[in-house]
DNA sequence: CATTCTGTTCAAATTTTCTTGAACAAAATG
DNA sequence: CATTTTGTTCAAGAAAATTTGAACAGAATG
């Protein structure tokens, strides 16, 4: 039963690799864990087992397992039969842009779409409390808040509009 | 001696916008209260001090310090003169640009900088990985690193160009 | 089949991040 | 000036997110 301390340290390269995608997947949000398991996929010239994944990284089974599970779930790991070993092994292909579309599909494109329902909502209010008060001439806040609300819409479509744009872009 | 439960409770359209700017600056990383604030101020017709933010939103002092503090360090808030009152008001103006604006130069543009010097160095490791084994033909896997370097590095240049461009569209 | 190996799940522990509130400084008030 | 008001800071507490590891299930092995 061999255990821990059993592998190869980190090379420098990996070392780098590793830290990169580290960055990268906490600005997406991510926990740091999954940018260690693919930094090192990535520096990896072959593929290789969760065993390996833990070992060398110094991570718990658990979160190798759901780690990698994650990774395979966005399409940015891949699981590779290898003859005569029981075990999954896993790869990166070279496609970093499955990540950055990922995000974007999965975080942003329901936050927007979610914000033009809100944005209906709010317009909603603002002029039920514009017509509630017609009869007191002091209308001002009123108008002025609605006011506001068509100013957040036009952002919201400039979000919207930048989303595609992007996604193409990285297609490539 | 005034405290708390003294305020008038949200409004259907407050409790909208608030809700929509937690979810904005979420994205962005930042803590729910600054969504808070900035949802209250942004709905809001009129300037509110400190107090306001504090006994509307039912936060703490501290919290709302800050969080004034950092949405006005953005430049998204500001401070305004309100004569014959001691306290400071603020008030939000329409350009929520400000915000992505700030988010895509505090945290992609460092990152991409970065990434870009780490690059250089993980190339590097990768040609000392080649050069080191040069004698034994068994030179495979670190060419294979070397490409892998190589496509991380147009990625990388793939942000690099997007960056200006979003920060473009931003600006009106 | 019994055993070993591989991988998943999930409750508990840990770590990180956010919020609170009390102490403080500075400025206005009377 | 002593007092009150306003706002900041920061240590401690609370909450949220991540990681761990033990228990489990299923497949391969002999």
């Amino acid at each position: 039963m061999r255990d821990d301390a059993k592998s190869a340290p980190l090379s420098a390269l990996e070392r780098e690799s590793i830290e990169y995608f580290i960055s990268f997947v906490q600005l997406l949000g991510m926990p740091k864990s999954v940018g260690e398991i693919y930094g090192l996929l990535f520096a990896a010239a072959e593929a290789m087992p969760m065993d390996g994944v833990v070992s060398r990284l110094q991570i718990s089974k658990g979160s190798a397992s759901s780690g990698l599970a994650l990774l395979r779930e966005l399409g940015v790991v891949q699981r590779v039969y290898v003859e005569g070993d029981r075990r999954d092994y896993y790869e990166t292909d070279l496609d970093v842009a499955h990540f950055a579309d990922v995000f974007f599909r999965q975080r942003l494109q329901p936050r927007l779409e979610n914000g033009a329902e809100r944005l209906e909502r709010m317009e909603n209010c603002a002029r039920a409390e514009i017509d509630e008060r017609k009869p007191e001439s002091e209308q001002e806040p009123e108008v002025k808040a609605l006011a506001r609300v068509r100013a957040l819409r036009s952002w919201q479509r400039k979000g919207e509009k930048l989303l595609p744009f992007i996604l193409k872009l990285l297609k490539k």
